[in-house]
Formats: C-alpha cells, structure tokens, sequence
DNA sequence: ACCTGAACACCGTTCAAGT
DNA sequence: ACCTGAACACCGTTCAAGT
C-alpha cells in the first residue's frame, strides 16, 4: 500500500469513528470524507461499504472484547464473569447509536464483513454461557445465540433511556436466563 | 374540513399505512405523497412532521391495545394476563420496522405527538404489572417504564431475528422481572 | 495504484403562487 | 381553506479522467 494512500486509510478511519460515535452509524459518509480531507470517492476506494468501515473501525475494540472473555473464563465466579462481559459488550456497543441494529441485522448475511465480527462475540460469549449454565445459573434453552441478542437488545435500549434505567434492565435480561425454579410454577399461573 | 381534504387525508394515511409496513418507519414521505395522488405539500400541510404522521397513522390500533389491557384485568392469572399483553404488544410494534425506535426515542420529548401514545401504553401497562406485582409474580424494583422498555426492546429484536428466537427472547425478559428466590442468591456468585 | 470530483438519482422541508 | 410544485440543501454511489 502506498503511504499516501495509507496515510487517507488512517485518516478516513479516525474520522469515522468520530462520526459514528457523534452522529451513529448512519453518519454521512460524505461528511466523514470530508473532515478527513479526502473526497468521496477515495473513502469507496479503500470501504466499498458503510458496513466495511464500521468493521473496520471496530476490528480492535472488538479483538478486545474477545480477549476480554478469555480472561474472564478463569474468573472464579461463573455468574460474575458472564454478567461483566455481558456489561463490557452492551456499553461498547452503546456507544455507537444504531450500531445494535447494524450487528444484529448482519447476522442474516453471510457476506456482510460485520458477519464475521459477530461469530466471534458469539463464540466468545458461548464458553462464558456455558460455563455458568455448567454452575447451575443459566438454563437450557438458553443458547450463545440468545445471549448476544439479549446484549445487542440491552445496547439498544440502552441508547434510548437513562444510564440507570439502561443498566437495570440490562440485569434483568440477564435474571430472565436464570433457570425458573419449579416451585415458583403454579398449575393455574404460568407466571409472567 | 373540506370533503377534498378529508379525502386527501384519508389517502395519505392509507398510503403511509402500507409504507411504513413495508418500508419501515424511515418510508420516504415522497413516496407515500406519490402513491396517495397528492403533493409533497399537501402531505406537510395535513401532518408537518413524521412523528405526527406516524401517530395518527397507530391511533386506532394503540388504542385497541389499551382497551386489550383493560379487559384483561379481569383475566384469571395476572401472570397470563401480563404475559399476553406484553406478547400483543410487541407483535403490534414490530409490524413496522424502526417503530419500537421511533416509540422509545419519542419519550424524551413531551411535545412528540407519540409522547402521549408512550404514556398510554405505560399506564395500561402499569396496572396488569401491579396487579401480577401483587400476585408476587414481579420483583420490587421493576416500574412501568421499564416493562414499556422491555417490550420494545422485545419488538426491536424481533425485528432482526426469527420469529422463534424472538418468542424466546421475550419469554427471557419477562421471566427476568420475576423475584429472584433468595435461594439461589450465593455470597460467593451473585449469579448471570 | 490511487485519487478527484462531476454526474445521477433520490430525499426532507419550505413557501410563493395558485384555485 | 387547501393544494401545487419548484427551490434549496443534503446525501449515497459510480465512474471517466487525471496523476
């Protein structure tokens, strides 16, 4: 790659995770372009997609996270670790209005370079989930796939309401993947 | 109002009924003004922005909803009763792509004209939660507002998943605003 | 190799002019 | 009282022409 065109890459990559984190993921590509001095067909050159430079702004931080539920594996609370990487992931992700909506909807295109981004938080959301469902805490039907939509469902919302509000309900997602105790089961009420 | 306006009117809401089902709540308004036979400046004329559009677009239906809630207050099972609303709820919303979006964001702003749908919605809400709350089906610390917030983010979901995982999902965060059994409640793991 | 910017198609929103 | 549609500002995306 030539250095000034790896010079406009950089550029063009600092700028968008400005934009996106200001303005969300559907920030004007023209826009981020432009404030990083290049014209708009210099950032189709090197992201033939918005969804190309969304990954490629999150490449590391989502490295990261992944690594970060490595680490957490030999936590010695099952429950805690999964609760802490569940938290980790939904405020990344927050942080970037419309990004939930943008991973989610990835999942459904195989081709899609977000695609691969998301099997791998799953992946890594997967040996968390299991390990606590081996203490008891998490219940079977309950598979990685849910759980990442559950924090993509928590980022979401999270964007919309209070930091409070957005961490209580984060919480009680995570409760809701608990194993419902058969005595709070009553024939007549199946309970809300 | 002039019957050629009624008429208009009716069209565009007609029109904007099918767009934002099948387009999402983002539908372009041109679009909409096309189909109806009308001009872009007619559509403003009768709905000056897209919140005012969407609204009287949901009016009847949210308040086919409300009306659902109060009827099923007088439902055997308060758990049940909660249970359906919440599901009916949900499948309403996510009928348009981006609503739950459009609903939780309006929230923010008392002067949205879906600000008073919102607070419908809630309040309907509110009194089947009481009512399960008072059953012991619902923990303390979970408000309207936050079941308001679940079942769009319910809706969100649903958007992006199958309708499968979406049932499940909902099923998960309701379950997640039962009381956690002190039991099950370890000093060594506050649990997922 | 890489970059530029005009070109095309589309949209939201306003408002003077019409009936 | 209501409607029209041109006008303005903005955007996504492509591609011939330049270096």
């Amino acid at each position: 790659m030539r250095a000034d065109a790896r010079r406009n890459y950089e550029r063009l990559l600092a700028e968008a995770e400005v934009a996106f984190r200001e303005r969300g993921t559907e920030a004007s590509l023209e826009e981020i372009a432009r404030r990083a001095g290049v014209s708009i067909g210099t950032l189709y050159g090197h992201f033939p997609t918005r969804q190309a430079l969304l990954e490629a702004m999150l490449h590391e931080s989502i490295d990261r996270l992944v690594a970060t539920a490595e680490e957490l594996l030999t936590h010695p609370s099952p429950g805690e670790a999964l609760t802490r990487w569940a938290r980790a992931t939904a405020a990344h992700m927050s942080a970037y209005r419309g990004l939930a909506t943008s991973l989610l909807s990835s999942l459904k295109d195989e081709n899609s370079p977000l695609y691969r981004a998301c099997q791998q938080m799953t992946a890594a959301g997967q040996r968390l989930l299991d390990r606590a469902r081996a203490a008891g805490l998490v219940r079977a039907e309950a598979g990685a796939d849910d759980m990442f939509a559950l924090i993509n469902a928590a980022a979401w919302v999270r964007e919309q309401v209070s930091d409070e509000q957005g961490n209580r309900l984060l919480a009680f997602m995570l409760d809701g993947l608990r194993p419902v105790p058969a005595k709070t089961r009553r024939p007549a009420d199946p309970g809300p």
